[in-house]
RNA sequence: GCACCUGUGGUGAAAUGGAUAUCACAACGGUCUUCGGAACCGUUAUUCUAGGUUCGAAUCCUGGCAGGUGCACCA
């Protein structure tokens, strides 16, 4: 039985007792000092009134009414403050906790709240013909954690990414391409499709005589119709996803399917041109959803415009046909930039319409923007940076610092670490801050702080291991280190079912500062004292596994040396 | 104008309605004959504002102030 329940038990028992109606269901958290206890119930307070006592009286009433039948886990229960119950947990409770996290190994913290669900995460979205920025970067470190923690919650897991492959924008750019290198393009350089984004917008906005060919090449793209330019479009593509997994593979994300917006697009054209009249209405020759009155917030769109092409609300209707109809997931999620927030309300409530469960089954997740602040940097990189250089040019500062060589690998995964950190540590919808010099430190809260105390539990092993001294974990006093470790399962829950990888972050800091105490003040390895450093190299060997746990859960790698 | 989101130390962030609001950076002061100093220990300093709900509010409700974002043929 868990702890918990063991806990609920008692007081359950003990309310009985005392002839007071128990409440549905009692909360236990743990206090946010260890020295209150390892858990602790309001219970006492929230019943008072109903009981009409002073809660602390009550506290102390329901304390001793559960002190007659103690487990041997507990080791003393007390009434503090304005009328918490606090459990302080005993040693026979923690010497099973740590041989269980060794036992486990990789697989502690993995739970199965979610066994049998079929969960999709779609992330990473990328506009081809434009380049990988750090706004993906956000949204893919977002998008891989939820990814692993979903995999983590026994979930049958499916990833997808929706690349944007058509629209008036790359008609334009492909108009530009064919006008410059005609039908033998030769596609092998990502940057020449960026240019010709950029050039083709602003040959667009300056020169409406092109406008006419430009609508025809997207007519012919949409229509996928031979011709040359839906030949070099088709070359541009595969360049372009050969590039975008590369830098995926780089970042620790995989996907098992791809849906092209222009698949996408097609299907949901097809689903509104049904639907209307009816969900949709004509208006002023493009085909428009208009929200019920009451749906303030919602505004109206347009679906399909006045030239028959679908927007991207219409792209995203296809979308959920083909996911729900393809993957057929309990729960997708998606992650996007927060400013699409209303744009998918729109979407979910006309979807709604079309098919009842698209919108209760769809879960937004949201990332704000990266804002750079400081000077060294910024100037470096220019307005949006692009993924790469950013991920160079902290590579670079990483390599400054670094007091021996290691190999590029390894200065690149401490960067990535550093990035995804900044990001995951936040609360999913913020606008984060950037600040290379400080919020990107490599000291303090920040993931080389969790890589490097990874690192250096690694390389104490190795010494032990030396001197064939190995982790055996023996009876001593329960540090307070220890008294983390066994939480590492109930936080991976919390992240799972609350979309927050932040959690993960602020655990896996707490758990490396405490280890970090714990090594400043006890020597681990001491050849004096073999049994006394097994049983250090036990703590130290859990804490391994759940710092390389928790850090593959937010997408870092967790390096043996660096 | 309408709608949505956000206001937490000097800075960047955390906190299922719970106890003395947590952490880091910066500043200041220490540890050190390093089991890996990208470390450890300490000091200073915080919930925009006015009400309300509650045993109990950063969190929920109402008003105000400040900032961000979105509002029909872009994605």
């Amino acid at each position: 039985m868990s702890i918990v329940k063991n806990l609920d038990t008692l007081v359950r028992s003990a309310l009985a007792e005392l002839d007071i109606l128990a409440p549905e269901s009692i909360v236990f958290e743990h206090p946010a000092d260890l020295s209150h206890g390892d858990f602790s119930t309001n219970v006492a307070m929230s019943l008072a009134k109903q009981v009409q006592q002073n809660p602390k009286d009550l506290a102390e009433k329901i304390q001793f009414a559960i002190s007659k039948n103690l487990s041997q886990e507990i080791e003393k229960i007390t009434v503090a403050g304005p009328g918490f119950i606090n459990f302080y947990l005993a040693k026979p409770f923690f010497q099973k906790a740590i041989p269980e996290i060794l036992e486990k190994e990789n697989d502690f913290g993995k739970t199965n709240i979610l066994t049998d669900k079929k969960i999709l995460v779609e992330h990473s979205s990328l506009n081809l013909f434009k380049p990988f920025t750090v706004g993906h970067m956000m949204n893919n470190a977002i998008g891989e954690s939820l990814v692993r923690l979903m995999q983590f919650s026994g979930a049958n897991v499916a990833t997808m990414a929706f690349p944007s492959d058509i629209s008036l924008g790359i008609a334009k750019a492909i108009f530009v391409l064919l006008e410059k290198y005609g039908s033998d393009f030769i596609a092998d350089d990502v940057k020449i499709l960026g240019n010709a984004y950029v050039e083709g917008t602003q040959r667009y906005t300056d020169d409406e005589s092109i406008h006419i060919q430009v609508k025809e090449i997207a007519d012919n793209l949409y229509a996928k119709k031979e011709s040359p330019e839906l030949e070099i479009f088709e070359k541009c593509k595969k360049l372009n996803i050969a590039y975008f997994e590369s830098v995926l593979q780089k970042l620790g994300s995989h996907f098992d399917t791809y849906i092209y917006e222009s698949e996408a697009g097609n299907v949901g054209k097809e689903i509104i041109q049904k639907n209307t009249p009816g969900i949709f209405t004509e208006s002023q020759g493009a085909i428009v959803y208009i929200p019920e009155e009451s749906k303030k917030h919602i505004n109206t769109a347009v679906f399909i415009n006045s030239q028959g092409n679908p927007t991207y609300e219409a792209k995203d209707i296809g979308l959920l046909q083909l996911k729900f109809e393809r993957i057929h997931p309990d729960v997708s999620i998606f992650v996007t930039d927060h400013e699409q927030i209303p744009h998918f309300q729109i979407v979910l409530d006309a979807g709604e319409k079309i098919q009842k469960d698209w919108s209760e089954k769809s879960v937004h997740m949201t990332h704000g923007r990266m804002n750079f602040k400081g000077q060294k940097m910024s100037s470096r990189l220019g307005g949006v940076p692009l993924a790469e250089d950013m991920l160079q040019a902290v590579s670079e500062e990483v390599k400054e610092r670094s007091t021996h060589n290691d190999s590029a690998e390894v200065y690149e995964s401490i960067a990535i670490g550093a990035i995804k950190f900044s990001i995951l540590r936040a609360k999913p919808g913020q606008n984060i801050n950037f600040d290379p010099e400080t919020s990107l430190s490599f000291e303090g809260d920040s993931g080389p702080y969790l890589q490097y105390t990874h690192a250096r539990i690694c390389s104490l092993i190795e010494k032990g291991a030396g001197l064939n001294i190995h982790p055996n974990y023996h009876t001593g006093e329960i540090s307070d280190l220890e008294k983390m470790l066994y939480r590492f399962p109930e936080i991976v829950e919390s992240a799972i079912t609350g979309y927050a990888p932040q959690h993960v972050v602020t655990y896996l800091l707490e758990v490396a500062r405490a280890f970090n105490s714990f090594y400043g003040a006890n020597q681990i390895v001491d050849v004096s004292n073999k049994d006394v450093s097994q049983h250090r190299l036990a703590v130290a060997r859990a804490t391994q596994i759940i710092l390389k746990n928790g850090l593959y859960l937010l997408g870092i790698k967790a390096p043996e040396k660096m």
